[in-house]
DNA sequence: TTCCCTTACGGAACCCGTAAATATT
DNA sequence: AATATTTACGGGTTCCGTAAGGGAA
């Protein structure tokens, strides 16, 4: 009769809260959050709540639904735990099945030279060992190696000569360099600035820009760009072909690997006069499990040029 | 009748389980690991049967208690885990309090001279500013800052020039570099090694060590040294003039970093001959959030002679 | 009104503690 | 036999779903 409320497990913060906050935070909707976790709304809002009782902030401000400050800090956590988990799940799987079939994604610039011929001696060695290759974006490549869907992925990224891409938490995942490339502006044929032998980036500030963010993530040019917003268009699939089409029908400019493998009819490329960006491609796996992906590492790091 | 039977909740493995399982690998024991958690035995038997029956694998061997690979590895990923959540509710906690009291932790060996001198001009600038300081051991500074004990926390250990300490997961907590000094042996008065302008590790294999794992975090060291165990005897606590009159009693040698403030009778000091290794001081803070600690930053940056 | 989130409430599942059983030294 | 973990079982709590309530566009 008296105050006999048990105010709540005041326990330590639980996956499926976090989760659901994580969710609620990428959807910005408890709808869709619910229906992503297969929850109802009122399961999910009572979640949050409970979470913010819990914490004593308020973590999400509602109609929008938008993260305070807080709320986006503690989601930045929770993916970085929830993603910690997948990793830990996938290691634990691989402990005891150990398949013939490996499975390998590739973000599309990601040396696709560098990784045939390493298939390529791969299958020469075990005729057996069957391989699948799947196309991603790179921005996914961590996630596809986290859960397990693949058994490693060579990414690529822009960034400085000798310096790692840091796609997960520092030892999370194994990362082995590949190669690494310089980059080269590709302009439509005729253009005037094909003319000079390599180009700077404020020359290129104020020209038009096909950016592919599947297929160069490019925070690291947008920081050198400087504020101004690169005019031009948003190309928003994984070909490279497409993005050399735009390029030639004179949309714009794109950043790419240079690679002897990619030529088109209609484009031209000028080497780019920033000796700090680089391109560079690794090779994701799962550590502390072995399987067939070890031969792919040792595959690449054979053929490779880095080291 | 039939099989009404609900296996269990076969949904994502939960904070509360991941905690026992780290708390039975880490005390070896079901029984003293409910014992720290507040639980009965039974509670964390069931707790860990119930992830290993989720996962399909076997995570601690009883008796003797001791992990499984796959456990060991869990446990690896909980322990991080749990780091962060404990980073999320401190960084929280700082997002409301903001109180004119500045906690501070430091192992024992980290530039002192430089702190003292932070903290002078610290008091000078804000007289009304309460400033706590505290001695802990260098394996405990993590997670002192991660749990909110203390708002900043300085740390040193031996890495290689320029190399940071690497002590919690990338980007978990801000980490600003303080000091780099050099290290040397320091012997008892009259130790033929003495004579020498440096010494080498080889010459020191051999020698009897006094060693400070609390005092001086020398898995570097010992790695250097080869598998051949250094002899000697372990000071476990945290006062250097301890170890320094341990050294003078001439129970062993032991490397510390060169520092014109510690003096002490009957020992002197020689160069370490291997310029790969070094004593680096680094300060440590929640990211993200806002404090008096800031004023530390500022000050120490000021007076660190590192950039 | 419509949409979306919150609150109320009830039932089912979960989780932990007590206690008996079992295994190892 | 003693110590330590597992299993059985019961009660209390938590948690989610249904459904009604409320506020903003």
């Amino acid at each position: 009769m008296i105050d006999d409320v048990v105010i709540r497990n005041t326990d330590v913060m639980e996956i499926r809260d976090l989760r659901s906050l994580l969710a609620v935070v990428r959807c910005g909707s408890f709808t869709a959050a619910a229906a992503e976790l297969g929850y109802t709304q009122s399961a999910v809002s009572q979640q949050v709540a409970a979470l913010e009782t819990e914490l004593g902030h308020r973590l999400v401000e509602r109609r929008p639904v938008r993260p305070t400050p807080a709320g986006a800090r503690l989601a930045e956590h929770a993916a970085r735990i929830l993603l910690r988990l997948d990793v830990a799940r996938s290691e634990l799987a691989h402990f005891s099945a150990k398949p013939s079939l490996l499975t390998v994604a590739a973000s599309p610039l990601a040396s696709p030279l560098v990784l045939g011929r390493a298939l390529r001696a791969l299958s020469s060695a075990d005729p057996s060992l069957e391989v699948h290759v799947r196309s991603v974006a790179p921005q996914s490549t961590v996630a596809e190696v986290a859960s397990g869907a693949v058994d490693a992925a060579l990414v690529d990224g822009v960034t400085t000569p000798g310096e790692p891409l840091h796609l997960a938490d520092a030892g999370l995942l194994a990362s082995a360099p590949i190669a690494e490339t310089p980059l080269v502006v590709v302009l439509a044929t005729g253009h005037p600035l094909l003319r000079r032998e390599v180009l700077d980036l404020d020359v290129l500030a104020d020209a038009p820009w096909v950016r592919a963010p599947n297929l160069v993530a490019a925070e690291r040019v947008q920081d050198l760009l400087g504020p101004a917003r690169p005019t031009g268009i948003v190309y928003d699939g994984l070909d490279p072909v497409t993005l050399l089409a735009l390029v030639a029908a004179g949309l714009g400019a794109a950043l790419v690997p240079e690679t002897s493998f990619i030529r088109a009819e209609g484009v031209g490329a000028v080497a780019l006069g920033v000796p700090s960006l680089i391109h560079r491609t690794e090779l994701l796996t799962l550590r502390g499990t072995s399987g067939p992906k070890d031969l792919l590492v040792g595959a690449l790091r054979a053929k490779a040029p880095l080291r």
